[in-house]
DNA sequence: CGTGGTATTGACAAGTCTCAAGACGAGTGG
DNA sequence: CCACTCGTCTTGAGACTTGTCAATACCACG
């Protein structure tokens, strides 16, 4: 019990972050997330409220920090826009990438258990999150405590996401692994209401290798070899999924998306 | 919020189970995991509460089935005694293995978010576990607040480790990857007070293999080069870690423990 | 028009998968 | 007690895939 106690001790000035980024006030009410977020599920009427427990961060530039590795843990994340990586780094100093998260995605709990962020989180590009400070959720009463329900959904959902990557790094083929890992994409874009068939990764091939466990050679081959069997475009990070059903049953997995159809 | 209630409504009858198991009354008190389950945390004085929070199943054989694929979320799991894994069945009916259960591991949250488990579970040995109907936390005071929280703390852990289980995937050599999960799997014993250097493994080299992401042959080559290396003494499924520092250092990976150190 | 980061492509070495054959061990029934 | 069986584990050999090193192409930016 001592840990929630701390935590609310160290969460307790959120104005004060990591890497001393100040607070800007943006609504709930206007965000095109706020059914994806902490808010899901809450009434509009009481949007507000949410927007009193959720910090919203200025937008940062790409290659930003949000937290590091061995970080204190103050609160989890939600992106609002952009797009962030989280890591581990290994002993040898390599980086292995254990999450991209889009919009809507929400990152950094892991770190509640131990009170530690054991990955780090970096901005892809010009990203926008919002600060969770989990205090506020556990302080609050009736509403709030919907929120702290949303929270046990988010982190269930998150789990997913992981159970999901275990099975694209699982999968002994690169153009499988690259695969599944489009449709990934292709199924979280289309959840939040963005173009599905035809987007831009955020991310370089280097990190979408120390994702799926591979080098960014081999990456880059698995594109080509998908491209050459004309089941995806691609320009680039520019990508376009030309037949979706036969790139599924190259993955052969079904992902999470089929456990998420109604979020 | 509809998820929440659904929820309570369908965990309304924590007797009739999966699998049709009867409930069986054992004493959280003097259950050896107190410290590490649901009931982490709270003063013994407050353990009976706890006790009627929880339902104990009967052991069940090797084999049978806690949950399957699909199945509604109806609660989480702890593991009394035993050892469970979980799994997903591919498209192509493989069974990718997605973890692992020890005594005073949960499993079966990342049904919560959907109300339907992702994962199928089966018991790898004669196992007892315990089911926490997740209504009783939500609906009781107080301390109930505390054992919800700790739902929370439960799950991050189970986030780390499966981060934990993406670094080991990530691996690009049979030997490293097995050696990160014989220092996983040691790690855990320890953290639960049990024999870490020498151990017997609950799983078949086939479930190793398709928890890591390989064939079994190529388990069974890896075992032999650790063996010959002498970093490892193995008789079939009984383990003795010889030399777990060149073991870490093979592995190359700070596994989730480092950060799990008070739990 | 450079420049630095990123992406692609080639060639060879190294590691894994697959198919296949045995070995081992626990349990069964004669 | 032994032979048998089934599941598990080990070991071998060849085909295939990936990692690595290296060269080159590409692109956005100043």
């Amino acid at each position: 019990m001592e840990n929630i106690v701390q935590l609310a001790k160290n969460t307790s000035d959120a104005s004060t972050m990591t890497g001393g980024q100040s607070a800007r006030k943006v609504s709930c009410t206007s965000c095109c997330m706020r059914n994806l977020c902490i808010a899901a599920g809450t009434e509009d009427s009481f949007l507000p409220e949410i927007d009193k427990l959720v910090v919203h961060w200025h937008p940062m530039a790409r290659g930003r920090h949000i937290f590091r590795e061995g970080d204190e843990f103050k609160q989890p994340f939600v992106v609002r826009s952009g797009a962030v990586k989280t890591y581990q780094t290994l002993e040898n100093g390599e980086e292995q990438i254990t999450g991209f998260m889009l919009p809507g995605d929400v990152f950094g709990l892991e770190g509640l258990a131990a009170l530690q962020h054991a990955n780090g989180a970096i901005a892809l590009e010009t990203s926008s999150v919002c600060a969770i400070p989990l205090q506020n959720l556990f302080k609050i009463n009736v509403e709030a405590r919907v929120a702290e329900r949303q929270v046990l959904m988010l982190l269930s959902e998150s789990m997913l996401r992981k159970d999901s990557h275990a099975m694209m790094l699982a999968m002994n083929k690169a153009h499988e692994r690259i695969s599944a890992f489009l449709l990934d994409i292709s199924d979280r874009l289309h959840r939040r209401g963005l173009a599905a068939h035809d987007f831009s990764l955020p991310m370089s091939r280097s990190d979408i290798g120390r994702f799926l466990g591979m080098s960014q050679e081999t990456v880059s081959r698995a594109f080509a070899k998908l491209i050459r069997d004309k089941l995806i475009e691609s320009n680039g990070r520019n990508i376009k999924l030309v037949n979706p059903g036969t790139l599924g049953k190259l993955s052969g997995y079904k992902l999470d998306s089929s456990f998420l159809k109604s979020a």
